[in-house]
DNA sequence: CACGGGTGCGCG
DNA sequence: AAAGCGCGCACCCGTG
């Protein structure tokens, strides 16, 4: 059963559809009823029905409504509307209409300390018909060759917006007090707003007497390069990778420099104050934010918390952190795609790369691991360009899938994941590009750029096919995870049981209560099965996921 | 002064 | 150890 939800000013309209998609039920509630009506008719596990997660769950969430199950239509329609497998239904042929020019949620204010926010749906989207729309996306889905995998990729999706919504209503356990203190190790203390911390300012003084440049200011990567440069130091940029392989006083003092200013900058007090609050992260994830289909997420750097300031994340008193990570996925995923089982065989019970390494194909882990990338990224020159044709001979079917996804791309062409996710089309200016170069009047210039730009965008779509399908299995792999921790605490609310609290492509941390952290690890290996089962049936790819029982996030690996 | 591109670096 | 995919964010600097 559906019930497709639909605000229009104060109130809500709640339509009941059956499998068939047939009304059953159509009524109008006082928005303000709206909490005690879903809670009432989520005792018979509908699937909702509403046009964005994020205007609707977020106030459920802070009244302890949780559902089990919803359909995003913001996040299908985008879908289906660029699927190839969905490509000759009515709603990929139509023209862009409401849901296409829907909105990337503009400015809210106070968005970065509240749970509680929801958007106003505006003006033009007011009149888009979620049933309309809901039924023309069914169509589409009933109507393809093969709508098993785009019906999962569009539940997976879903399922992933009620997990964003969660994660951020209940947040990342996270320690203002080992934050700081950290900080406080590297920097000093804290300086009053604007001032230099004392490491800072002394290795300031360092790089300017090094260099002879008493104003020298290193923030500024032209005139760190001139200043370089004056002392015979022969660098062509400023990136630290570089500087590391010169020979100078200055060299030391500059990368630890660098490497504080940015903690400074990016996770220093001001980041403390702007986005903990009473002892949670609450990053804004935004669902399907990369091409890819992978999450992105909106200020505070959710996924790019450093390495080293992980220990801050610490599970509350009587709690673990579950911190799992699927080992090897990328790779595995491409097993799977292509169906090798060469390559299966070389990562059943063990690290894939070692297993690769047992196989004659290569000599050492590192060099499995540089040339499974540079398969997978499009890598041409170097170790890894050197290393592709040993890893073709002896995978042929997993590297002729990802050739192919590249060959595809230079011509313009379009790729798909495993469930349906299509790549985007190139722009006019890579269309003109190659228009010119193929031209009668044609350049040298022109065709080299053209060439370039093909090969680029063959590595796009090269690395699309696998990235795509990755996030497809991580998906699958958290709605599973979801769905097994609720069995472990049926009752409890979100923050009560154990729940999802951080997710970084391939790795997920659970808050659990210690005496449920077990058979958590365990849902959380299971679930990796399942996804794997669910995305590649019976092919033997194994897709194991490391899952330990912590209380910081630095005691993980 | 606002804005956008470039640079550099954090993550997978 | 470096160059090849996808990101977000802080900062600098030139432009309008």
């Amino acid at each position: 059963m559906h019930i497709v939800l639909d605000r229009s000013g104060a109130t809500v309209g709640a339509i009941r559809l059956d499998d068939a998609g047939a009304v059953i039920d159509e009524r109008t509630i006082p928005a303000d009823d709206l909490v005690d009506f879903v809670r009432t008719a989520e005792a018979e596990s509908p699937r909702w029905v509403w046009n964005d997660t994020r205007a609707w769950y977020p106030r459920l969430l802070a009244a302890g409504v949780r559902v089990s199950r919803c359909v995003d239509l913001q996040l299908s329609h985008r879908i289906v509307r660029m699927s190839t497998l969905t490509a000759e239904s009515d709603l990929a042929r139509a023209l862009p209409g409401p849901w296409d020019t829907a909105p990337e949620l503009d400015e809210e204010p106070e968005r970065r300390h509240t749970a509680l926010f929801e958007f106003e749906v505006d003006g033009a989207e007011a009149h888009a018909s979620p049933l309309d729309e809901f039924r023309a996306q069914s169509n589409a889905v009933a109507a393809c060759a093969e709508p098993g995998r785009i019906r999962l990729l569009l539940a997976a999706e879903s399922a992933g917006a009620l997990i964003a919504s969660e994660m951020r209503f209940a947040g990342l356990p996270y320690s203002v007090a080992r934050h700081d203190a950290l900080l406080t190790g590297l920097l000093g203390p804290r300086p009053l707003a604007g001032a230099r911390p004392a490491a800072l300012e002394q290795l300031l003084l360092e790089i300017r007497d090094a260099l002879e440049s008493p104003t020298l200011n290193p923030d500024s990567p032209p005139e760190l390069l001139r200043a370089l440069q004056r002392v015979g130091l022969m660098a062509t940029s400023t990136r630290s990778w570089e500087l590391r392989e010169l020979e100078h006083t200055v060299i030391e003092p500059l990368l630890q420099y660098k490497k504080l200013s940015r903690l400074l900058t990016a996770n220093g007090w001001a980041w403390l104050d702007a986005w903990i609050v009473d002892g949670r992260f609450r990053p804004d994830y935004v669902p399907g934010g990369v091409v890819t289909g992978r999450w992105a997420t909106r200020g505070g750097g959710a996924l790019q918390l450093p390495r080293h300031v992980r220990g801050a994340v610490v599970a509350d008193p009587g709690w673990k952190l579950v911190v799992a990570d699927a080992a090897q996925l990328e790779p595995r995923i491409l097993t799977g795609l292509s169906g090798d089982t060469a390559m299966a065989e070389a990562g059943r019970g063990k690290d894939l790369y070692e297993g690769i390494v047992a196989s004659g194909a290569v000599d050492e882990r590192a060099h499995a691991k540089v040339a499974m990338l540079g398969a997978m990224y499009g890598a041409t020159t170097g170790e890894s360009g050197r290393l592709l044709p040993r890893l073709t001979r002896a995978f042929p079917r997993a590297v002729r899938l990802v050739e192919e996804a590249a060959r595809a791309g230079e011509r313009g062409e379009i790729v798909t994941s495993r469930l349906g996710r299509s790549s985007p089309k190139p722009g006019p200016s890579w269309l003109a590009a190659q228009s010119v170069a193929s031209g009668a009047e044609s350049t040298d210039a022109d065709e080299r750029r053209a060439r370039s730009q093909a090969r680029d965008w063959g590595r796009f779509t090269r690395n699309f096919v696998v990235q795509a399908s990755a996030a497809e299995w991580a998906l699958c792999w958290m709605a599973g995870l979801r769905n097994r921790l609720t069995e472990l605490a049926p009752s409890a609310r979100i923050g009560e049981g154990p729940h999802l609290v951080y997710f970084l492509h391939d790795e997920v941390i659970v808050h659990a209560p210690a005496s449920l952290a077990e058979r958590t690890a365990e849902a959380v290996v299971d679930s990796a099965a399942e996804a794997g089962r669910l995305l590649f049936g019976g092919f033997p790819v194994e897709f194991p996921v490391t899952a330990a029982v912590v209380d910081d996030y630095a005691q993980a690996k």
